[in-house]
RNA sequence: GGCGAGGUAGCUCAGCUGGUUAGAGCGCAUGAUUCAUAAUCAUGAGGCCGGCGGUUCAAGUCCGCCUCUCGCUACCA
């Protein structure tokens, strides 16, 4: 494949809705970082492109919450993950953001090229409106009461208790949480994207056409969705906060978050160009432009489906070449949570190490879930430290600068006749260059930091094989020469690491006394002058002792405990019934006769039950905790006069009673001692 | 249940289109060494490559079945 002549690199756009963790750095920024890092030092045109996603129905209700403006909402969060990233060394080119004024008129002009191409579809149906507002209901606007559960508290789109997912129109007594009325059902009209046309015309070949250059996971969660179908997806919706639809005649609307936001990375790149007299154009719609999108793995689809079909029925526009995306970094063992707090938080990582940021960079780089989940611990980052980053980078440097201003008061010395060894030595330098160019030209960033360290290592060996500190006692000129390659291999460890650890680049080539250096000078071997006065050295790194690690476990613990409590709180009682709405239910003792599995399922048992009054069938979402050989025979409490209902083609007449304590483990709720069938429960 | 991704040394992971005694880092053991933050260097121990069956002269690598983990999805009143 050819060279491109620019790249375009984005990293997905975080949420405005929370601050920033480890596994948003894993996942889509720090790859894209030591990438667009790599790219810079080998002075290619590139562009760095990021911003926060400040659209979408959570922001708007999480500012309602507050009582404030989503602007409020996002404006906070905006600036606080913009500094997270700017202090953590997540160097973008620019960090823009959704809400701006330039994003909303690039986000217009998108949709109505699209629209007067006719690239949509339209489609008019009824929706919840509620008429004090004056304005149509997302889905989450609407709560009412489940139809499965009869939850009173269940949002338009899924209800939290049961947890099936909805439509707004099943709902019983739907509220508007705008205004609190009944919304009354109206006609409105909505844009579709024709998903499944790209996919029969060419979305399918283009994906196929990347089988071998892209991840296993990419492609094969892409497969995955194309074997599905995909279906046309709306791409307007009936919201206040959003860019509004640009056609006449349908004020009210906004473009759908999943639509405007991607097209987010197009406008922070026209504001970037606009800042350093650049065309933006070059980038986007240019074929000699590569551009690689990273992302986390939750992303997949909007990334290699979505935004391609976008891009390509807007027409003009350059496809993503690659996109590299992660899988999830795991924490302690457990999956990150915002809601558990079970999370390690940039700003919180900046407050309690200070000056550390690369120690962190270090060990996600090292633990990048690049093929599979991985997992983060705080043992693993302190054994980094200590043993890596100490013992073999920062020991390297401090032995060869504490020996050069020893014997030479930090002047570089004259080489003098290099020995094979030494030019073995030299020679590994080139291929451990070449090779991390590899590495980190496929995206294998792991790979490639610990051939980065290789150097550190070959420097190490360098200098207990050739013993300067013996030799200075016997052949003083010999010294000179191993201590003017130790030097080069330092200066070249500047360079390489720059990626992976800018900040600590930076400390060494303070050290050394030198400018950023050229990517490809690391393969030289005279990068220093003889003659050249290097500083005294500090340490590049210091150890992390056991009470620092031990404090981050505590908290994590800490949170686990408050979730532990949080959980076995019992929720508060519902509302207050009468007698007579209890004396409805009709609950009585039964006896399982029959049980076995439904097949194709993981819950559903199908149970024949002898009630007393008659044997009937009844299936029950048990078999996670329940198998059915096990509860023949058992007494159990069923609810006799529930609505019949169909499941999974059986007809479901009734519904044992079950216990479930808050992880979701069910137990029977029996009569104590053995009764009779058909006793009454009351 | 369907789809996708994984299951390789104590731990975290490489092993590309099948080919000589299966690799790395950390950890562990032994030895060497002292310029260096008790750091470094060398050597070594440690693997029925999740299980079973198949294709092949040859399989960690290809095919089938099973099993476990993660994600999406269906199901749960």
């Amino acid at each position: 494949m050819k060279k491109p002549k620019r790249y375009l690199i984005t990293s997905a756009l975080p949420y405005a809705n929370g601050p920033l963790h480890l596994g948003h750095i894993a996942g889509a920024y720090l790859p894209a970082d030591i990438y667009v890092r790599y790219l810079k030092l080998k002075d290619k045109d590139v562009a760095f492109i990021c911003g926060s996603d400040e659209h979408g129905v959570p922001i708007t209700l999480r500012a309602r919450k507050e009582g404030v403006s989503p602007q409020v909402i996002v404006d906070k969060y905006h600036k606080m993950i913009k500094t997270a990233f700017s202090e953590f060394g997540i160097d973008f080119d620019i960090y823009h953001r959704t809400s701006s004024k330039l994003h909303h008129e690039t986000a217009s002009d998108f949709f109505k090229t699209m629209y007067e191409k006719g690239e949509f579809i339209e489609k008019e149906e009824e929706q919840y409106y509620d008429e004090k507002e004056k304005q149509f209901l997302a889905d989450r606007y609407i709560t009412g009461t489940c139809p499965k559960c009869g939850y009173e508290e269940a949002y338009g789109d899924q209800c939290e208790k049961c947890g099936t997912s909805l439509s707004p129109k099943e709902l019983k007594n739907p509220t508007s949480r705008l205004s609190g009325n009944s919304p009354i059902l109206k006609k409105t009209k909505h844009w579709y994207l024709p998903l499944d046309k790209y996919q029969q015309e060419w979305l399918e070949e283009w994906i196929d056409s990347h089988k071998s250059n892209w991840k296993s996971n990419v492609y094969g969660q892409c497969k995955s969705w194309l074997n599905g179908g995909l279906q046309p997806r709306a791409v307007t919706r009936d919201l206040d906060w959003g860019v509004p639809v640009p056609v006449e005649g349908y004020e009210g609307k906004v473009l759908y978050v999943w639509f405007d936001a991607p097209i987010g990375y197009i406008s922070a790149t026209k504001a970037w160009a606009k800042e350093n007299n650049k065309n933006w154009k070059d980038y986007w719609q240019s074929e000699d432009s590569q551009l690689i999108h990273f992302i986390g793995k939750d992303n997949i689809v909007f990334h290699c489906l979505i935004f391609p079909a976008m891009l390509k029925a807007h027409g003009n526009y350059i496809l993503p070449d690659n996109v590299p995306a992660n899988e999830f970094l795991n924490l302690e063992g457990d999956k990150l949570s915002t809601s558990r707090n079970w999370a390690v938080w940039i700003h919180e990582y900046l407050h309690d190490f200070p000056g550390k940021q690369d120690v962190l960079r270090y060990t996600i780089c090292a633990n990048l879930p690049e093929q599979k989940d991985n997992d983060f611990t705080w043992k693993d980052f302190q054994n980094r430290n200590n043993n890596e980053l100490v013992a073999i980078l920062g020991n390297f440097i401090n032995r060869t600068i504490v020996l050069t201003h020893k014997h030479y008061g930090g002047e570089v010395p004259e080489r003098g006749t290099l020995t094979d060894f030494d030019k073995k030595t030299l020679a590994e330098m080139t291929v451990i260059k070449k090779n991390l160019e590899k590495s980190i030209e496929s995206f294998r960033f792991r790979e490639a930091v610990k051939i980065a360290m290789d150097l550190a290592r070959l420097g190490n060996k360098y200098l207990a094989d050739t013993e300067p500190w013996k030799v200075i006692k016997t052949d003083e000129e010999r010294v000179k020469t191993i201590m003017n390659i130790s030097i080069q291999i330092s200066a070249a460890l500047s360079i390489i690491i720059e990626p992976f650890l800018p900040f600590t680049a930076d400390k060494l080539r303070k050290f050394l006394n030198i400018e950023k250096l050229n990517w490809d000078l690391a393969g030289s071997d005279s990068i220093i002058e003889a003659g050249h006065t290097i500083n005294k050295a500090n340490l590049l790194f210091d150890k992390i002792e056991d009470e620092a690690i031990e404090k981050q476990i505590q908290k994590l613990m800490d949170s686990k405990k408050a979730n532990q409590a949080e959980q076995q709180q019992a929720e508060p009682a519902k509302e207050n019934i009468t007698f007579d709405d209890f004396v409805k239910m009709d609950i009585r003792v039964g006896t399982i006769l029959e049980a076995e599995r439904v097949p194709k399922t993981d819950k559903l048992i199908k149970l024949k039950i002898d009630t007393g009054i008659d044997q009937r069938t009844v299936v029950s979402g048990i078999a996670v905790d329940h198998k059915p050989e096990d509860i023949i025979g058992k007494q159990v409490s069923i609810l006799v006069n529930l609505e019949p209902r169909k499941i999974r083609g059986i007809v479901s007449q009734g519904m044992i009673l079950m216990a479930e304590d808050a992880s979701g483990k069910l137990v029977f709720a029996v009569p104590e001692v053995k009764t009779s069938n058909g006793a009454s429960i009351k």
